[in-house]
DNA sequence: ACACTGTTATAATATGTATATAACAATTTC
DNA sequence: GAAATTGTTATATACATATTATAACAGTGT
């Protein structure tokens, strides 16, 4: 289910926390699942365990999980929808321009974002 | 024009690129326009000249600007749609699956993408 | 001639990434 | 109760990147 690129600029730890984040968003993993343990996803993934206890701890800092000593690290989303849009126009900002430059139009844009939001499904 | 962050986790050759990608998408950098030279800016800023000239490297690797001996690092944007298209996809799938996550609405997305889009009148 | 341009080279320092071992206390399993 | 597994923490090493510092080079403008 996780799949991770040695071959990226990317570090490690920020492919799984975003294929993490994916997850949750094309509800694969859902309010209250548990993530496998840091030891046994550095194991199937061939990584190291601070690997991946580093993207836990991210994750609980970004406010996707909770960890639970008992069960391991547990989906929680803290949706604070306020400081969510501030993120959201920060990082809308450089990409928007990137692409403006590049000549693609508005309605460019929102098509492409209806085609990537139907897969996260969650709530219209 | 251009400011820097120094608290910022951002490293400080991007921050000079993403101004002047902006820079361009906001008018405020025509094509044809002369960026100040490596060492210029990096007296203005406060910073060593090995870190503008990286972020003049990026940018002309990414296709905004092109280096003339004579003028210096010249505004000139490599408009590959395809490309561009490809990319702002890439760069939307994740921060678009933190929204949804934290229950931002399409339409709320749509509404911030053109308040953004606004300030890069380029072409509607 | 002189100053300025981008470019290149080398070096030093700091920070971030990833790995390897190892231990600790709390919890689950048997 | 003993054994295994949990997240957490500590230390060490290796490597890549980021930033600064000097220095030099060849082409260009005054």
């Amino acid at each position: 289910m996780i799949e991770i690129d040695f071959n990226s600029d990317e570090a490690l730890y920020l492919q799984l926390r975003n294929q993490i984040i994916l997850g949750i968003a094309t509800a694969q993993l859902r309010e209250g699942d548990s993530l496998p343990s840091v030891r046994q996803l550095a194991d199937t993934i061939g990584i190291n365990m601070h690997t991946v206890n580093k993207a836990y701890t991210v994750l609980k800092q970004e406010g996707y999980v909770k960890v639970d000593r008992r069960k391991g690290a547990v989906i929680a989303v803290d949706a604070d929808r306020v400081q969510a849009l501030e993120e959201l126009k920060r990082d809308l900002q450089v990409i928007l321009a990137k692409s403006s430059c590049r000549n693609i139009s508005l309605q460019e844009v929102h098509e492409l974002i209806d085609e990537i939001y139907e897969d996260y499904g969650g709530l219209k």
